[in-house]
DNA sequence: CGCGTTTGACCCGCGC
DNA sequence: GCGCGGGTCAAACGCG
């Protein structure tokens, strides 16, 4: 129960994300670059209010939820008010609007200094705010980067790395007729990840996953999971090297993923489309049996310790591959909706000079299966959801209320043993 | 058989 | 030089 208050506002949070990047791409298109985001946090619950209020010099954006998490600021120039106080009865409901007369200077979202990149365009207080961010609190000193020990390539160098913060889904409880489980329950991303080493961190109570890439062999992709030591309630997922293959359209059979859920209601389907759903069908319906409080969501706030804004681009193609693929699997009238609200919101942006590539570079993504994961949820009016609900069991997952919330999962949708 | 995790051992960079 | 701590290897084993 003491998870519940922090649960729900994960939701939220990666509700509000997920929300956010899907308008932002109707918002650049519609738009072009001139609108971004500075600097943004996220602290919702079952009812959102934010009240925006732009000065000609700067701008603040105050956010305050029910549970008492507050302050979301934003600097910037330009003018223009914008207000959006809505409840949050389902976690789709939830928007950030600002007005289209705001202008706000560009960064990453959840950039602490090191991300930022601009920092000159950010007032002296919002960098130091941006350290202490609540909901994306890493220690930057502790990321380090390791490279085959037969490579000659020493250890512990400066390396292009993605630092990501989620939600930690709630630890999964090792399944009886398995070895225990010691590790973090990992939310899926688009990646095959093979976990080839754990070690305890000294310092953290928390030991640190290791993986790779096993989507294509001989990548050299590797990510390193681990709790926040200053948070527990947040996973800190460290990405160094490059994928050196395209996207996989299907992941790998059992990569990272399945492996430990009850099988075989049968649908029988083993094709790609069903895959994700498959997945999250399941682990939904492995903690129903379990009885848990899950209402873990993945959410996803980025931060990259690299220059260049490589990273940052691919960070931005792998969730904005989502969005594109929700919204081809829009109907029309929903699209339009985005677009309506597209024009007075935004999202964070990409450094100014990656735009173009990073909107060509998207055409070359192909769709995966995590999309239709994402897309049941967001595509769908809350009607529709109902209706698919039997369809779907992961639907339900996002038709969230302040009095559903003890049976939606999300986050453990990886197997039992991270 | 192929792919996954687990886990102890080993390697290596870094600080003292 | 030494010890510590982090990163990787690889054997053992599970699962489909």
């Amino acid at each position: 129960m003491e998870n519940y208050q922090g649960d729900l506002a994960d939701i939220v949070r990666a509700n509000e994300w997920w929300r956010r990047r899907r308008r932002w791409r109707v918002f650049r298109r519609s738009t072009g670059p001139g609108m971004a985001v500075s600097e943004i946090r996220f602290f919702t619950s079952s009812t959102c209010q934010v009240q925006a209020s732009l000065a000609p010099t700067k701008s603040t954006i105050m956010m305050t939820n029910s549970i008492g998490d507050t302050a979301t600021s934003f600097g910037g120039r330009g003018g223009g008010d914008a207000e959006v106080r809505r409840p949050c009865n389902n976690i789709f409901s939830t928007m950030l609007q600002i007005s289209p007369n705001a202008k706000i200077l560009p960064i990453s979202l959840c950039d602490s200094t090191v991300g930022i990149k601009n920092p000159s365009l950010l007032p002296n207080d919002m960098i130091s705010t941006a350290n202490t961010s609540k909901s994306c609190l890493v220690e930057n000193s502790g990321v380090q980067i390791s490279s085959p020990r037969n490579t000659g390539i020493k250890r512990r160098k400066s390396q292009a790395k993605k630092v990501v913060c989620i939600p930690a889904p709630a630890p999964a409880p090792a399944p009886a007729n398995s070895r225990p489980s010691t590790g973090e329950v990992v939310p899926s991303d688009l990646w095959a990840w093979r976990k080839y080493g754990q070690k305890p961190i000294k310092g953290s109570p928390y030991p640190r996953g290791y993986y790779r890439c096993s989507s294509s062999k001989g990548c050299s992709a590797r990510k390193q999971v681990e709790r926040s030591r200053t948070d527990p309630n947040m996973l800190v997922i460290t990405y160094t090297s490059e994928h050196n293959h395209p996207w996989p359209t299907q992941r790998n059979a059992l990569a990272g993923s399945t492996r430990s859920q009850p099988p075989k209601n049968n649908s029988g389907s083993k094709n790609s489309s069903s895959h994700a759903q498959k997945e999250t069908t399941n682990m939904k319906e492995e903690h129903k049996e379990r009885g848990e409080n899950t209402n873990n969501v993945t959410s996803s706030i980025v931060r990259t310790t690299t220059s260049g804004g490589q990273a940052v681009k691919e960070e931005e193609m792998e969730l904005d591959l989502i969005h594109d693929k929700q919204m081809l699997d829009m109907d029309e009238e929903e699209r339009e909706r985005e677009r309506e609200i597209g024009l007075h919101s935004y999202r964070p942006a990409l450094p100014e000079s990656n735009h173009e590539d990073f909107f060509a570079d998207l055409g070359e993504i192909e769709a995966d299966p995590l999309n239709l994961l994402f897309t049941q949820g967001f595509s769908l009016d809350s009607q529709e959801r109902e209706g698919n609900k039997a369809l779907d069991p992961f639907t339900s997952l996002f038709d969230w209320t302040p009095n559903n919330t003890s049976n939606t999962s999300f986050g453990d949708q990886s197997n039992r043993g991270l």
